[in-house]
DNA sequence: GCCAACGTTGGC
DNA sequence: GCCAACGTTGGC
């Protein structure tokens, strides 16, 4: 199967791309929102996830791809969430700002634009492509 | 720091 | 099951 490509969203002030590359890798949990769960349970390992970086920077600042399927979130005291494993990819060589984005066509659609609350993003493999084609 | 947008919650 | 109120997010 095709591999798909999604986009998460950290402040860099709470966990930033470096800090992925100094980790390796991370588990990504306490998403508390619906969408963005359901986003998480799709992801297959191998996927490729955008790193975004919100009200710091706003861009997108590097590649990770996904380590490990979603499976229960143990630290959640209630509900029923998910987590997965990221492990860090590579950084851009220059991050893709918001700006950027909005400046370009074939991005007008991307959810980054159009549901910019969203914490978990699905990402089209020619939204992805044109990512890389700027960050490089 | 403010405000708009949007998802979630809870009362009816 | 609808809708108003509330909380959170993120851009500016």
């Amino acid at each position: 199967m095709a591999k798909a490509y999604w986009l998460v969203k950290s402040e860099p002030g709470v966990y930033s791309f470096d800090q992925l590359i100094r980790d390796k890798k991370t588990v990504w949990d306490h998403i508390r929102n619906f969408q963005a769960r359901n986003n998480l349970r799709a992801m297959k390992k191998g996927d490729q996830v955008l790193y975004y970086h919100s009200q710091v920077g706003k861009a997108v600042v590097g590649i990770a791809e996904v380590a490990r399927e979603a499976y229960p979130e143990k630290t959640s005291d209630k509900g029923d969430w998910s987590a997965v494993d990221i492990a860090a990819v590579k950084a851009l060589k220059k991050p893709v700002t918001l700006d950027q984005v909005k400046a370009t066509a074939a991005l007008q659609a991307m959810q980054l634009v159009t549901h910019s609350r969203l914490s978990v993003q699905s990402v089209t493999p020619a939204e992805y492509a044109a990512i890389l084609k700027l960050g490089s």
